[in-house]
DNA sequence: TGTACATCAGTGAACGCGCGTTCACTGATGTAC
DNA sequence: TGTACATCAGTGAACGCGCGTTCACTGATGTAC
């Protein structure tokens, strides 16, 4: 059930953002009375961190076996896939949330490991580029635009030392 | 009056998100009764378009005269001193809201003029750093230091050609 | 095998809340003649 | 100068709503002996 009460909270998320999620509607979704979730989710904030718990894990697995510029397409193609899942993401400040960011992001900056003591900047500086492009995409202030994309993604090549693989 | 009811709705925005403005409170910090906005504002809807308006016309002017990478700096600087008008501002969808993002874009475009046919490659890989480091840092995501600002926005020349002034 | 008990997921009624919005109104200001 | 009328910002009561959350409960499942 607790799965089930997961899936429905994803789909309303989508389909109205935040404000859209509420615990009752979620239940009714997964066809369960509406306060059977508090059996599962002290409250609406845990269903919230768990949401985003799992998308930053499903980024995760989206990100691997990925290098270099590839890692850019897959961070954009996952916040485009589910635009308001993405923002609850990076909004959210539960602990455990900001945690699971954070280990994203190493793993993204591993992925660039070059330019010695510039390391951590170049990192920074590739994040804010992919996520900036994500955002400004799904807010549509950019177009979705694959040449557009792989464009502003080639200019990942600034931060990128000696590349790895492809 | 419009002006006392806008005022207080920004105060809100920053102090409790999207979800913490509402119209009554508005009124109230606004020292009037609550449903005297309606006189100004049709709904809350486009009390939150006009804030968001407001807001872009604040971010040109905080723009305007930079170069550069004072540009990226002015940029997130002002996204940091009031970060949820400035998520406002990118995730609102009215047409008019819109169309003020837009013209920001062209304004930051512009001083990214370099690089012929690839001007508009470049223009968008800087706005997306420039965004892009601005949420991570509002978000928490990032720190707030000015060296790694500076180093990021460094980042700004992969894009720039000829650079125009500073 | 049977009985007694604990656990726990899910139910349904009920609560109080602040909200957006509508309504009929008041009172001040301006304008026509 | 005075009178009649229109305009319009702001008021206060009232509406219906969905929400989060609490409560006492039921019924199924598992465990001890």
């Amino acid at each position: 059930l607790r799965a089930a009460v997961l899936t429905a909270a994803a789909e309303l998320i989508e389909q109205g953002g935040l404000a859209g999620l509420s615990v009752r509607e979620a239940a009714r979704r997964a066809g369960v009375s509406h306060n059977a979730p508090y059996r599962h989710f002290p409250d609406r904030d845990a269903l919230l961190a768990a949401l985003a718990i799992e998308g930053f894990g499903q980024l995760e697995k989206s990100l691997q076996n990925c290098s270099g510029r590839e890692l850019g397409e897959a961070y954009v193609r996952f916040a485009l896939a589910h635009p308001q899942r993405f923002r609850l993401m990076f909004m959210n400040q539960e602990p455990q949330v900001r945690a699971q960011a954070s280990a994203t992001f190493q793993n993204l900056a591993k992925a660039f490991a070059g330019s010695g003591s510039q390391a951590e900047l170049a990192a920074a500086a590739a994040w804010s580029l992919v996520h900036g492009l994500a955002q400004l995409i799904l807010d549509g202030h950019l177009e979705t635009r694959e040449d557009l994309v792989t464009g502003v993604l080639g200019a990942m090549r600034f931060a990128v030392g000696p590349q790895r693989s492809a």
